[in-house]
DNA sequence: CTCTTCACG
DNA sequence: ACGTACGTGAAGAGC
């Protein structure tokens, strides 16, 4: 079989131009032209020729007039004019298809479609070829047959369509896609199809009709309004049938044969990358480094002996059946060693665990791991996560190891393809192969890198504890939240019904742009600001005109209540399992600064400043008898001291003095003693922004002084403290000429952003730059703590369990007896972990609840 | 799917 | 002249 790859080169340029051009900075090149689509389309060119490997190729563009705009005036009406600097891109990659070796057609007045469907053509014609047709645009489908599939690009990943694939999604065949057009139309094209039916009613039709043409004569057994609308759009539906109908007798004059791919000519294709300078480009297609593995062999595991070879030092891979593992239950494993695979099924896991016990074991997300395992019972030690290391390694990389591989030219199934198209063994046994090849090379980089000891000693140990924590699960009281929610149901439509009344009309509070045009047009208030969509409404903005209107107040409330409603109440509620307990799950893979995250739910923004919401934490119990709470005071602000070496700072917290008081005293020149609340804010403030690296405009809008003001209070700060300022204009030289910066434990983060040709972007850069080793160090040593903790509760067999982890944070849920010693121990593990330059302190505090433990 | 808003440290 | 504080996750609106 002779495989052709058909590409949409007009979707490629337009996708690679619109993916950055939005911020409106365009990539250009030194000579002022623009590269931003070119870029994209030849890391895509690059990702086809490598994930493919075509023995035919051809790229489609449209050119010219169309005889679908000639025959129908408003077709692609209302579509923005393609600007100008996507116009000028355009010849240059018929340029580098022409050094790539690919083919590329085009011929008026058809489009880049047409061109592709008569290929499609060709190949059903030749039983010796078969296609792929790679773009975004969901048009193609419709030439989804036998020979034919569709790589349908998606932001990040893609879908793979054949008929199977396509009729489990849309539940028709695909050709019915021009139907499916007819009836929902498509705005993008200016392709009308029927007034008043979308995308959900056009599916349900052609589940029951084969075609328009088959609803029309069948039209009597429709009902109702849908009738009317289809017989009052009757011609414009087969018109629109007619536009979306792809062309495929296009006169291209050309024989498959002559598609070949010959390979790139690289004197000429460097060339090329030189004058856009895409230098990145120019190593790759030299070098050619070796693809992965696609195809494997591998053993299926029946029964124990199966693995009597099986080496002392292994990868092991676990395949869930659910996006959230704690939902879900083990499909299959894969074990493989230096030299075999081993397919596990779930006959024979009970022997399998046992013998992994003596094997030294490399796996990815082992804490997904410890999860599915420990639900069945079972625990496995592993050496290594190669998750977590890439992590570290500044290797953008999801919960998918599919991704990992895939962009070194493997071909295995994304996660979310598998869960809709079901699990491929195959793909099982290569993600474990995958993680034994490249077990070492991580090993090595991290040691390179200075970081094997963080992924050692705090990373890998951490994952243990974690797992722990989400598999404990924290328990919540649903009839607290459901008792709270119908109160609060009951306030907001008061609060709704007052705000429609001052409004003087009914409108959805709930919608920025609507609640926009009622304050800053119908009511005419100050301060409006202009964003693309309406007007800005944030509490900023609402804050500044409380007195002016009535209305404000009641929408500032509206708002708290529905956020603690929607976010919190109900939110929560569905997150509770039947065990009357929540699993979140951290994230250890994903801040670019080293802390942790919490989704499904996130249990690190749980309401505490405001009363109102600070209440959701009443519905948090306690499985034994306490929660203990104990969080780090000014935690960022002592690393700060340390990292910057500032002695005035490191002074200030040996002397255990308060520091927002200390500095307003500093800064206004006064006796401790003197100074007020509102010195003490303004304080606090000019603090919190030099970790962020304000500027003035900036703490003044905070503060709500003129930046200038603002500005005179930051540069007092610096002659305060002249350390802090040294240690922000070095780290920000530093990282300049290193491009990264890295925490006290060398953890280290690439900031791309300082290379960047915008200002804005740059200047961003360097917040990032100084804000990174506070954020950072302070989450390596929350880190460290908590592994420290852990571990001596488990020496010292303690009942009660460490909960959750709130940056600075730490929750327990306690056992009386154990109430003195787990506050001894825990105190003295996060205050004693490392040893700064200035002292930790720790406060602590027991509830019954959540909202008792602050 | 993106934008806006708002919850946390 | 420009835009303006770091790091997150979730919900609702509207395209």
């Amino acid at each position: 079989m002779k495989k052709v790859i058909l590409v949409d080169g007009n979707n490629l340029m337009f996708r690679s131009y619109y993916a950055t051009a939005y911020t409106g900075n365009v990539m250009k090149n030194s000579k002022g032209f623009p590269t931003n689509a070119l870029f994209g389309f030849c890391q895509m060119m690059n990702k086809i020729i490598h994930e493919e490997k075509p023995e035919y190729i051809a790229v489609a563009f449209d050119i010219g007039k169309n005889f679908r705009k000639q025959k129908y005036e408003t077709y692609k009406d209302g579509r923005a004019a393609t600007p100008d600097e996507l116009k000028m891109q355009m010849p240059i990659a018929r340029d580098v298809l022409k050094a790539m070796g690919i083919p590329y057609f085009e011929l008026e007045p058809y489009e880049a479609d047409d061109i592709i469907g008569t290929f499609a053509k060709m190949c059903e014609e030749d039983p010796e070829y078969d296609a792929t047709i790679i773009s975004s645009d969901k048009d193609l489908l419709q030439l989804i047959s036998d020979v034919v599939d569709v790589k349908l690009l998606k932001q990040k990943d893609y879908i793979r369509y054949n008929p199977k694939t396509f009729k489990e999604d849309w539940g028709f065949e695909p050709i019915r896609i021009i139907d499916y057009k007819a009836l929902a139309g498509d705005a993008s094209d200016n392709i009308p199809g029927v007034k008043g039916i979308g995308d959900k009613t056009a599916i349900n039709l052609l589940k029951t009709y084969d075609t328009i043409e088959d609803i029309y004569e069948h039209i009597d057994e429709i009902k109702g309004k849908m009738k009317e609308k289809l017989v009052e759009d009757k011609d414009n539906a087969f018109m629109s049938k007619e536009i979306a109908t792809i062309y495929r007798d296009v006169p291209l004059n050309v024989k498959l044969d002559e598609i070949i791919y010959n390979g790139p000519d690289f004197v000429s294709l460097n060339n090329i990358y030189e004058d856009l300078e895409f230098f990145s480009l120019i190593k790759k297609n030299v070098e050619g480094s070796k693809p992965v593995e696609n195809e494997i062999k591998y053993k299926n595991v029946n029964t124990i002996e199966d693995l009597k070879n099986l080496e002392k030092d292994i990868s092991l891979y676990i395949e869930c059946d659910a996006e959230n593992y704690h939902n879900g239950n083990i499909v299959g494993m894969a074990v493989c060693d230096s030299k075999n695979n081993y397919f596990i099924s779930n006959v024979v896991i009970d022997d399998v665990i046992n013998l992994l016990k003596d094997k030294t074991i490399t796996t990815f997300d082992q804490k997904k791991n410890f999860v599915l395992l420990k639900k069945e019972g079972y625990e496995i030690k592993v050496v290594s996560d190669i998750m977590i290391a890439a992590y570290l390694l500044n290797i953008n990389i999801k919960d998918d190891i599919a991704y990992l591989m895939n962009s070194k030219g493997a071909q295995v199934n994304f996660y979310s393809q598998s869960l809709k198209n079901g699990f491929d063994k195959k793909d099982i046994v290569l993600k474990a192969r995958f993680i034994y090849d490249i077990k070492d090379e991580y090993i090595d980089n991290l040691k390179k890198e200075e970081m094997l000891e963080l992924y050692e000693t705090i990373e890998m140990p951490l994952i243990t504890v974690l797992a722990n924590m989400e598999y404990d699960g924290v328990r919540v009281d649903a009839d607290i939240l459901n008792k709270m929610n119908s109160e609060m149901e009951g306030r907001i439509k008061e609060l709704e019904e007052a705000i429609h009344k001052e409004a003087g009309e009914e409108f959805n509070v709930g919608s920025p742009k609507q609640l926009g045009v009622i304050l800053f047009e119908k009511l005419k208030l100050p301060f409006a600001k202009k964003i693309p969509s309406g007007y800005k409404t944030d509490v900023s903005i609402l804050n500044k005109l409380i007195d002016y209107h009535p209305i404000i107040k009641m929408i500032l409330d509206y708002r708290a209540l529905t956020k603690i409603k929607s976010t919190y109440l109900e939110g929560l509620s569905n997150f509770i399992k039947e065990d009357g307990k929540i699993h979140t799950i951290y994230k250890q893979n994903l801040t670019r600064t080293g802390r942790l995250s919490s989704v499904e739910p996130n249990l690190q923004n749980i309401p505490a400043r405001d009363e109102e919401g600070r209440k959701i934490r009443k519905a948090f119990l306690p499985v034994n008898d306490l929660f203990l709470s104990a969080d780090y005071s000014q935690m960022e602000l002592r690393v700060l001291a340390h990292v910057s070496g500032s002695k005035e700072l490191q002074q200030a917290f040996i002397n255990d003095e308060d520091i927002h008081t200390r500095v307003a005293a500093d800064m206004y020149g006064i006796p401790i003693e003197e100074v007020t609340k509102s010195q003490r804010k303004t304080a606090k403030a000019v603090i919190f922004g030099i970790v962020y690296g304000i500027s003035g405009f900036g703490l003044g809008e905070n503060l709500e002084i003129s930046a200038k003001e603002a500005k005179a209070f930051i540069n007092k700060y610096y002659e305060l403290y002249p350390g802090v300022k040294k240690y922000m204009d070095d780290i920000v030289v530093q990282a300049y000429k290193d491009g990264y910066v890295k925490t006290l434990f060398n953890r280290k983060r690439i900031i791309d952003e300082l290379n960047n040709k915008n200002y804005m972007v740059r200047q961003s850069g360097e917040r990032i730059a100084l804000n990174t080793p506070i954020q950072g160090t302070s989450a390596d040593i929350m880190k460290i703590a908590m592994v420290k903790i852990f571990d001596e509760m488990q020496d010292k067999k303690l009942k009660s369990k460490m909960l959750l982890q709130v940056h600075d944070e730490l929750i327990f849920d306690v056992v009386n007896e154990e109430k003195e010693v787990l506050e001894e121990l825990v105190k003295r593990n996060m205050e004693n972990c490392v040893k700064l330059d200035v002292p930790f302190k720790v406060s602590s505090d027991y509830g019954t609840d959540w909202y008792e433990a602050k």
